[in-house]
DNA sequence: AAATATACCTGACTGC
DNA sequence: TGCAGTCAGGTATATT
């Protein structure tokens, strides 16, 4: 499911639960324990988590690519939704268990932030550093990073003979494009998804670095893109697949042009364009 | 070096 | 109704 702005909006919504615990009283922050089912997510939370100590508290949820990194006074946990996770709140000690619950971060005050993922591609681990964590160290830059490095973007792109849509999609790259935003912002600035990445030109990637930041924005201010699996804190629904100009379009008109959008495959993946109006 | 396949999973949907 | 096959917002690794 969830690309950047997903995961933006619920550690957004995390941190301001958070805040709204903290006024509360100091106590609220404080995670009593952290109790995990035996079913494995991408790795073995478990094993990591012997390491963390309770009671802990916390001091604030930020979004690193697609992960959720959970800031302790002692250690962080690194969160990844995979393709079908998600997080939700919970104010009672005994609320109703959900399938596929697999994470219960409890509160001292007995409320709990649950992880619940049916497919389990997620991650969840307790690390004392993340910097240097081994799926967090090698990852690129931050998209809407205002140091983010264009002329370290484009040497990358011209410098190599894959397809731009694996480009954008590779998080050494660029952080937190996923396939529907790649789709999305290819479209948007009128670049075919096949196109090598060193037929680029400097031009054609200032603006699709601009596109990439403009579609990630927007799908932010509006809350996601919820397609089946995604939902926010409370359980809302992102609405950004309404604003969706190509991703799951194929046989419908292009906005612009009106031509037939196509569906094609690239590394693997469903990619949607249009074939008139992107060169 | 890059494209492809495989692996990790469940669930929704399609076609027979 | 059931059963097989396909596909899905991700990522790492092995193979061609």
């Amino acid at each position: 499911m969830p690309e950047l702005p997903e995961v933006e909006v619920l550690g957004r919504q995390l941190n301001q639960e958070l805040i709204r615990k903290l006024k509360k009283d100091k106590k609220s922050s404080q995670i009593s324990q952290i109790i995990v089912s035996d079913l494995k997510l991408r790795t073995d939370s478990k094993k990591t988590l012997v390491q963390c100590q309770f009671p802990v508290h916390v001091l604030k949820i930020k979004r690193r690519s697609k992960f959720l990194i959970f800031y302790l006074d002692k250690g962080f946990l690194i969160s990844h939704l995979g393709m079908s996770g998600s997080w939700r709140m919970e104010k009672k000690q005994t609320f109703i268990k959900k399938k596929h619950d697999h994470v219960i971060i409890q509160f001292s005050n007995f409320e709990s932030w649950i992880y619940n993922d049916p497919r389990r591609f997620g991650f969840f681990e307790f690390s004392l550093d993340f910097i240097n964590h081994p799926w967090i160290k090698n990852l690129g830059p931050e998209p809407l990073d205002n140091e983010f490095n264009f002329e370290s973007f484009f040497y990358k792109i011209k410098s190599s003979d894959r397809t731009i849509k694996t480009l954008i999609m590779d998080a050494k790259i660029i952080v937190g494009v996923g396939n529907i935003y790649a789709s999305e912002a290819l479209f948007m600035a009128r670049i075919k998804p096949s196109r090598k990445g060193n037929k680029i030109s400097k031009v054609e990637a200032q603006n699709l670095l601009k596109k990439i930041q403009t579609v990630l924005l927007e799908a932010i201010e509006s809350g996601g893109s919820t397609l089946k699996d995604y939902f926010q804190l409370k359980g809302q629904s992102g609405s950004f697949q309404n604003q969706h100009l190509v991703y799951g379009k194929d046989f419908q008109p292009c906005s612009i042009c009106r031509n037939e959008i196509k569906k094609s495959t690239l590394g693997g993946r469903g990619t949607f364009y249009c074939d008139h109006c992107q060169k």
